[in-house]
DNA sequence: CGGATTTGACCTGCGC
DNA sequence: GCGCAGGTCAAATCCG
């Protein structure tokens, strides 16, 4: 698996933005779950790897629902520096025992699920199934427990992160709701699910712990947001940093990018978390961040010195 | 009293 | 086809 890994890497797009970027805060991951329940663990494959290709968001672009999916050159391309692919679900599962790969660490990463409807054909095969919510508005009407067959789902853009943090759910300026809890195989602690309070936003995210390091709380976020913070949240230090980053010209960038208020809110704990997908999930102690122009330091311990540059 | 959380039931997808 | 696991619903309950 590593080598799907590996193969990730020599897939994404961020090549040369590493190197320009890299004061690069965090080494965000970016991989593709295709697929969104039960087997998780097993939907790094080189089909969902290609996903990639074409529509990268920015975090910040699809946690608030401007996608331009295919300006990542410009946006997620250029800030992040994807390390290595995180399963979103692929629980740390270290088997029991990888060693952390990188010492240092990196502030945490992230995965995320490419969910643009023409990517589907790289991985249609598989499972295209779950159409549930429609990401725009729809939603709502369709209750019932079940939808009826023929729908599809059109697949939401997820990432997930790691944060050591004592509580599950961790304050991210949005308002949320939960509305679910399910025990996870494999893992003592139960796996939280929560929607966007905000009507019409789509935005749901999972919380559970790393039953690997209880200290280590994985939350995947799933879709993106359509709405601004919550005014209401502004006081607050999320809601600061979570609005600083909404302006137009959000400040905390690194190369003129922005991330996700929800990581930079976490930040003070954002833990590392460098996947290994299935096989090899390294995650790190990650120092403590007090501001968001996050360690410029951090991406080189991260990004292995043979880390692959350039592709043709 | 309204909104959020809890929790058991139900649905769906996938592997065997 | 069956069982398992993930995900969601919604009634009941809790809480401010």
């Amino acid at each position: 698996m590593s080598e799907e890994f590996r193969e990730f890497y020599y897939h994404q797009p961020f090549h040369d933005d590493q190197r320009r970027v890299s004061g690069g805060a965090t080494n965000f991951l970016y991989s593709a779950t295709a697929n969104s329940s039960a087997d998780d663990s097993s939907s790094l494959h080189p089909q969902y790897l290609q996903m990639f290709d074409p529509s990268y968001l920015s975090f910040t672009e699809f946690l608030h629902g401007s996608a331009h999916h295919n300006s990542l050159s410009t946006t997620f391309g250029s800030t992040s520096e994807a390390v290595s692919a995180l399963k979103e679900e692929d629980k740390p599962v270290v088997g029991g025992g990888e060693t952390p790969a990188t010492p240092n660490s990196s502030i945490s990463s992230a995965s995320t699920e490419a969910a643009a409807g023409d990517q589907e054909d790289s991985n249609k095969g598989k499972k295209e199934s779950q159409v549930k919510e429609t990401a725009e508005d729809g939603e709502d009407t369709s209750k019932g427990k079940a939808k009826k067959k023929g729908e599809k789902k059109e697949r939401q853009p997820r990432f997930a992160f790691m944060t050591k943090s004592e509580v599950d759910h961790l304050e991210d300026g949005y308002r949320w709701r939960k509305y679910g809890q399910k025990a996870v195989k494999n893992s003592p602690y139960p796996r939280s699910y929560y929607r966007c309070t905000t009507q019409k936003c789509p935005v749901k995210k999972r919380v559970e712990r790393s039953f690997q390091d209880p200290s280590v709380v994985i939350t995947t976020y799933e879709g993106q947001h359509n709405h601004h913070v919550p005014a209401t949240l502004r006081g607050n230090v999320a809601g600061m940093f979570a609005s600083s980053m909404l302006s137009p010209a959000p400040p905390l960038t690194l190369d003129g990018h922005s991330f996700p208020q929800e990581l930079l809110v976490q930040m003070p704990h954002l833990y590392s978390y460098v996947d290994g997908g299935s096989t090899s999930n390294l995650y790190h102690q990650q120092q403590q961040f007090q501001q968001f122009p996050v360690d410029y330091g951090l991406l080189q311990d991260i990004i292995p010195p043979g880390f692959p540059k350039q592709e043709p």
